[in-house]
DNA sequence: ATGCTTTTTAAACAATTGTTTAAAATAAGT
DNA sequence: ACTTATTTTAAACAATTGTTTAAAAAGCAT
C-alpha cells in the first residue's frame, strides 16, 4: 500500500509533483507556500502529495538536494575538461552566468533553504569528493608551485568564483531598487559584469600570464 | 484609542517588540515565524503586537526598511569621508566585513525579504539620493577621466563590492557544508578573504597605482 | 478619589495549515 | 470475470494561523 516497491504506471505524476514543487518552493520558499498550492498547480489532491512523498518537509529536502547537486555538477563538468586553468576560469564563469540567467532564483533558494533546515547533513552527496575526482585541486596546486597561479587557499578561490557569479544574479531586486533600474538595464549591466568578473579573477589568480582584453 | 498621537509612557515596549521582531524575522524569515512567537519572546500578548503595529506584514516591512537603511548608511558613512578612492575602498571593505561579522543574517534576510514582497516600493527612503550626496560618483568620474581609475559603470562597481563582501558571509552554511568546515575554520578563511578582496578590487579598479601588499 | 486616556490582557474569530483515514477509481495479474 | 494491488480522491483531523473584540489594568490629569 505504501509505495516503495517498483511502480508499474508511468512516473509522470511523481515527476509532475516534483517539478511543480520545485517551481513553487523556488519562488516562495518552504514556509512561504502550502502543500495545497503545490497540489493545485499539478491538478491533484493534497493527499496524493503525501502519498508519493511522506511530508512537505521530505519533498522540500528532495528539491533542495537536487538544486545543490545541479550547482556542483556544473562545476564538475568544467573542471573535468582538458583545459588550462585560465580557460577553465573563463569557461566556468561563462557557464555559471549562462546557467544562472536561466535559473535566477536558485542561489537564493539554496541559501535560504540551508538556513531553514536545522541539521546540516546535506553532504550525503559527497560534493567535496566529486570535486576532488576532477583533479582540479592538483591542477591548482601544481600551478601554484610553478608560480603560475597565486597562492590562495582553494576555499577562498571557491568563494571568489561564487561571490562574483551568484551574487550579481541574486541581488537583482536590491540593485534594481537602489539604482531604479528596469529589467533591461539590469540585463545590460549583468552582461558587462560577466566580462568584468572574468578579467578581474584571471588578473588576480594568474598575475604573470595576464595579457588579455 | 488607536495609537497614532503622542504617547506619554516610555517607548520601551514598542522598541522591545521591534528588537524581538528583528531577531526572529532575521533568522526565520517572514513566513517562517508567527506573531505569537515574537510576542512570547518579548513577554507580551499577541494582541499588543497588533496594537502597536497594525499587522505582521506592516511590522515586517518596518524591519526590512531599517535593515536596508543600515546597509546604505554604512556605505554613506565611508563615502562621506575625506579620503582617496583607494583608501575608501579599503575602509569600505573593512567596515563591511566588520559589520557583517556582527550581523551575518542581514544580507540573506534582505534578499529573501525583497523577493517576498510583491511591490518594490522600497525606494521611499531615496537611497540613491543619499549616495549621490556623498559626492562619491563625482569622485569616481574624476578619477576615471584622469586615468587613475578603471572606467567601469558605477553599478558594476557596486556589484563588485557587494558580491565580494556580502556573499562570503551569507554563504557560510553552503561553504561549510561543501568543504566540511568548522565555524573556526570558516572564520579563518573569512579573515583571509577580507585581505584577498581588498587587494583584488584595488588592483582591478586602480591598475596603475597598485603597489600594495 | 474621580474621570479620562493609554496600555495590556484573555478569549474568541474564522481561515488555513500539514496530515490522515477510509473509500473510490484505475490498473494489473490470474 | 474476478481478485488483488496501485493510484487517486473527498472528507475530516487537530493544530496553528493572523487578527479582532471586549474588558481589565495602569497612568495621568484634575
Amino acid at each position: 500500500m505504501q509505495r516503495d516497491k517498483k511502480m508499474k504506471k508511468d512516473l509522470s505524476t511523481e515527476q509532475k509533483i516534483k517539478d511543480a514543487a520545485r517551481k513553487v518552493f523556488m519562488t516562495k520558499g518552504f514556509s512561504g507556500c502550502t502543500t495545497r498550492e503545490i497540489a493545485k498547480s499539478v491538478g491533484i489532491n493534497v493527499a496524493l502529495l503525501n502519498y508519493y512523498f511522506r511530508s512537505k518537509g521530505k519533498l522540500f529536502e528532495l528539491i533542495l538536494e537536487a538544486a545543490l547537486s545541479d550547482f556542483i555538477e556544473a562545476m564538475v563538468e568544467v573542471f573535468s575538461m582538458d583545459l588550462s586553468l585560465e580557460d577553465k576560469t573563463r569557461m566556468l564563469i561563462d557557464k555559471e552566468f549562462e546557467f544562472l540567467r536561466k535559473h535566477p532564483e536558485l542561489p537564493l533558494f539554496i541559501h535560504a533553504g540551508l538556513n531553514q533546515e536545522s541539521d546540516n547533513n546535506f553532504d550525503q552527496s559527497n560534493f567535496l569528493g566529486r570535486l576532488h575526482q576532477t583533479g582540479i585541486f592538483e591542477q591548482c596546486e601544481k600551478a601554484q608551485e610553478e608560480g603560475k597561479m597565486r597562492k590562495v587557499n582553494m576555499i577562498n578561490v571557491t568563494l571568489l568564483f561564487m561571490s562574483n557569479c551568484h551574487f550579481p544574479i541574486m541581488s537583482k531586486k536590491l540593485i534594481c531598487g537602489i539604482y531604479q533600474m528596469s529589467d533591461g538595464e539590469h540585463d545590460e549591466r549583468l552582461n558587462e559584469h560577466q566580462e568584468i568578473v572574468k578579467e578581474m579573477l584571471i588578473n588576480y589568480l594568474f598575475p604573470n600570464t595576464s595579457k588579455n582584453a
